[in-house]
RNA sequence: GCCGGGGUGGUGGAACGGCAGACACGAUGCCCUCAAAAGGCAUUGGGCUUCGGCCCGUGAGGGUUCGAAUCCCUCCCCCGGCACCA
């Protein structure tokens, strides 16, 4: 017998797996398994793979081999994300082609995933920054542009004055530039933008049939997502006699409004500002806040603001209130403009203290009277309503419900809904992208590139530095073009490219037919394999990559190209790997590499050192797991014990194999079925070890452990796949791959104890341990217990006024 | 502030309301070795012990229960998300 070595091994079957195509998903019409899309969130080719990509994959692999083993025809696919910033920034440090760059580090993930031994069909695989792939982003593209969900318009935008780019929110690290510290300031530019606000709603809804996504997942969708129910209410301007429409979720509190807000941006402000004389306070108040960048105008909290000097109507009861214009109002949420109820909101109380305004109690609370010059802060609490005209007494929540009712009735109001969410802004002013496939005329306006021209080729000849305006501009001849529509020769096409996330938002679609030359995806098998069965990945992509995939696939589904209206029924996220309590990153230079592990140790070392560090769903500090790198880990000598006892198991055979063996077989072939049904990967490994431990105390005893050996292995393969099938072909003799062997059963009347521990309580405390027969009585239980010494000491001749019998498990003796 | 998830030995972590700490890591002692690495064996929650055992112990405090890490209430702390959201 050879001593375990997994640089031999591994690479061995690695050359076996791909020679014999072990993992192709079958798209047979009359294959009989039941099919199972194992998705693992697509890496992005910016380096070779380290520990969050071996923690993830480890994962994904171990369900998708779960899967198969247990007959699934299973489709386990691989591709790259390939376009994006991170590429650019790379190239230019280097001085090379981002493509150039992108495709060697492809190449380079894809030798280490060989290398690990992931069970992907290799024949899936694709990039998005391939031509063959982004044609099809951009008729997508122009699908949601016929149907009206793609839109251009002006937009306010964080532009970074030394790179001369714009920056998404996520890249504005406390108002400057994450690339050079730069302070952005606020540019206003016209964007492409998807319309999700259209689906926020059926966003919002369908959480609910998310039964297998994770909790806090679901919860930040929904926070994202942001409904708040209300009522719009509408004043006019009684100098101007415009009409101002404001967004409310208290309109019971209609009767204490004192003041009336407009955001800065707001239409109105210009022309109400110079009814009311107040031009130049309010103008330089304006200014002063276009110059600031949106991500510190949200921080800032002052309660500034010019008063307008003209008044609007209160539509409930006439009144006419003082109008401002003030910095904490957003123009994007809402309507613009809010009304001011100091004495029942803090921001409006506050605004109210700050400016002199009055302050007007109308929701009485149960337990205290308000006072509104006693007041020290708002009182935003249910109540029963007074100083409200038809409606004192009125206690919340109805109140809301019939102030709302009203409203409707008077012609002033109506109920409405306003959600947080925005419409997704995805131009880039980026070279490294797929090309917006639309032409500018001067007559047709924006015309769709028609499809048969697909695709816009993103040109490799541009110099991509930053510029001030999209690189593709600069190239001497990309926006040069004729008009699709009406043969215009001075037509320009579109020069931003498309967010990565538009890329990454149709993906697992394209696995499911991936060379499909005629259409982004072929409907019948997409029907077929998805929704996706299982989809593994981080955390970070919680909203964003997974909101926009739900909301593409809905507007899918609307356009009858897919059947189903959610792309993923269960999710897991996978804990990230950290490093000395922080998160790796190159930039600190504590990333870690998964390939020197893999070299060093194997690749079944690495994923198990990895799986069986914690749950799955939890972070691992590598530095409490592997604290020294040259210090042999753990798991490692754990699998050369069995190594050494899975062939020693087959020189022994099957003969003596103590009951006790048999018996934990089967309950770890229990066991480790459910936790891997459960991603509690690291309870059963955990199993494996204590039937590994057995196994050799069996062999030790003189005993046979071939049965057990088997299982083991059989139950190793999502785990460690290399050392299983190395098991499997060579000691246990077997010709074919464990892989394609089924996952063993168990016998429930094996897993069945006979003998079980008895559990002897007095008081609750336990005083003794009996082992008694599995289907002993209630009374032979009580007889044994009463029975002990240990109880009958402890007892010392006290009464037992009550006894818990749980045969055959626990009997609990109460003296009372 | 709102929402979600947590708090168990020196460490990572186990535990259908029923023997808390499975399985590991680390540490200590011993064996093997010229030596080291590797490997093997033993011990390892705290305190007491007449060596039979006994007491305490799952963030804190209450409660339900024959019995609570687990269920309920109050509080503290940590992590994540959202946040001038009207």
């Amino acid at each position: 017998m050879r001593q375990y070595d997994p640089s031999e091994i591994e690479p061995k079957w690695q050359r076996t797996w791909e020679e014999e195509a072990l993992y192709r998903a079958s798209d047979a019409p009359d294959d009989p398994r039941p099919r199972f899309y194992a998705l693992d969130m697509f890496p992005y080719p910016s380096g070779d793979l380290h520990l969050g990509h071996a923690e993830a994959f480890s994962g994904g692999d171990a369900v998708a081999r779960f899967a198969w083993m247990r007959g699934h025809n299973v489709l386990h696919p691989i591709g790259w994300d390939g376009f994006g910033l991170p590429a650019e920034n790379a190239a230019i440090k280097r001085g090379i082609h981002p493509k150039e760059w992108t495709y060697a580090n492809i190449d380079q993930q894809r030798r280490s995933f060989k290398r690990m031994g992931m069970s992907f069909d290799w024949t899936r695989q694709f990039n998005t920054c391939g031509p063959e792939y982004y044609r099809w982003t951009q008729w997508l593209f122009l699908k949601l542009f016929e149907r009206g969900l793609a839109y251009r318009r002006l937009a306010p935008t964080n532009w970074c004055p030394k790179d001369q780019t714009v920056l998404a929110n996520e890249q504005v690290i406390n108002g400057a530039c994450e690339r050079c510290g730069t302070p952005v300031v606020r540019k206003d530019l016209v964007q492409w933008f998807f319309k999700i606000t259209d689906y926020a709603q059926r966003l919002l809804d369908d959480v609910d049939d998310l039964a297998d996504w994770p909790e806090r997942v679901i919860t930040m969708q929904r926070n994202w997502i942001g409904r708040s129910e209300g009522a719009q209410v509408d004043f006019e301007i009684a100098e101007t006699g415009d009409r101002v429409e404001v967004f409310t979720t208290r309109p019971d509190t209609l009767w204490g409004v004192t003041f009336l807000a407009f955001a800065p941006e707001h239409p109105l402000v210009t022309k109400l500002a110079e009814a009311g004389g107040a031009a130049g306070a309010a103008t330089e108040l304006i200014d002063r806040l276009q110059a600031t960048p949106l991500t510190n105008r949200e921080q800032a909290e002052s309660r500034e603001g010019v008063n307008l000097g003209v008044h609007a109507v209160n539509p409930v009861n006439g009144e006419k209130v003082a109008c401002f214009v003030a910095p904490y109002v957003l123009l994007e949420y809402g309507t613009g403009a809010v009304m001011g109820v100091p004495a029942h909101d803090q921001r409006d109380f506050e605004f109210a203290r700050e400016h002199g305004l009055p302050i007007r109690v109308v929701i009485a609370p149960e337990d205290t009277e308000l006072d509104p010059d006693a007041m020290t802060e708002a009182w935003p609490h249910e109540g029963a309503m007074v100083t409200s005209g038809p409606f004192d007494g009125t206690p919340s929540p109805e109140s809301i419900e019939a102030v709302t009712a009203w409203l409707e009735e008077q012609g002033k109001g109506r109920h409405a809904v306003t959600y947080r969410l925005r419409d997704w802004l995805i131009s880039r002013q980026r070279y490294w992208g797929a090309p917006i496939p639309i032409v500018h005329c001067p007559d047709c306006g924006e015309v769709a590139v028609p499809a048969d021209e697909l695709p816009v080729l993103l040109p490799d000849d541009v110099d991509f530095r930053p510029g001030g305006e999209s690189p593709l501009a600069r190239h001497p001849s990309f926006a040069t073009t004729t008009c699709p529509n009406c043969g215009r020769e001075d037509a320009r096409r579109d020069t931003d490219t498309m967010d990565t996330f538009v890329d990454s938002s149709w993906y697992f679609f394209r696995y499911c037919s991936p060379q499909e030359a005629g259409q982004p995806f072929d409907p019948e098998k997409v029907a077929a394999w998805m929704p996706v069965s299982q989809y593994t990945g981080g955390v970070e992509h919680a909203i964003l990559h997974l909101l926009y995939s739900r909301f593409f696939t809905k507007a899918l589904h609307d356009m009858g190209l897919v059947p189903f209206r959610e792309p993923f029924l269960r999710l897991i996220n996978q804990g990230q790997v950290i490093y000395g309590g922080a998160s790796m990153s190159k930039s600190k230079g504590n990333l870690v590499e998964a390939m020197p592990l893999v070299e060093r140790w194997g690749s079944d070392t690495l994923r198990l050192t990895i799986l069986f560090a914690g749950p799955f769903e939890d972070d691992i500090d590598w530095k409490l797991i592997a604290p020294d790198p040259n210090r042999r880990p753990g798991v490692n000598s754990w699998l050369g014990r069995v190594h050494a006892a899975v062939f020693e198991a087959a020189a022994a055979g099957g003969d003596g194999e103590p009951v006790e063996l048999r018996r934990l077989t089967h309950r770890t072939i229990k066991g480790v079925t459910e936790d891997l049904e459960r991603f509690r990967f690291n309870v059963a490994i955990s199993k494996l070890m204590v039937l590994s431990n057995e196994m050799r105390s069996a062999l030790d005893a003189g005993g046979g452990a071939l049965p057990a050996a088997e299982a083991l292995t059989l139950l190793l393969a999502p785990f460690a796949p290399y050392l299983a099938e190395e098991l499997w072909r060579e000691p246990l003799g077997h010709d074919t791959s464990v892989h394609l062997a089924s996952w063993p059963s168990f016998d429930p009347e094996v897993v069945r104890e006979e003998t079980v521990t008895l559990v002897v309580q007095v008081d609750g405390k336990v005083r003794d341990t009996i082992e008694v027969g599995a289907d002993t009585s209630s009374e032979d239980c009580e007889r044994l217990a009463r029975e002990s010494d240990k109880v009958q000491r402890v007892l010392a001749g006290r009464g037992v006024a009550r006894v818990v019998v749980r045969p055959p498990r626990l009997v609990n003796l109460v003296t009372g």
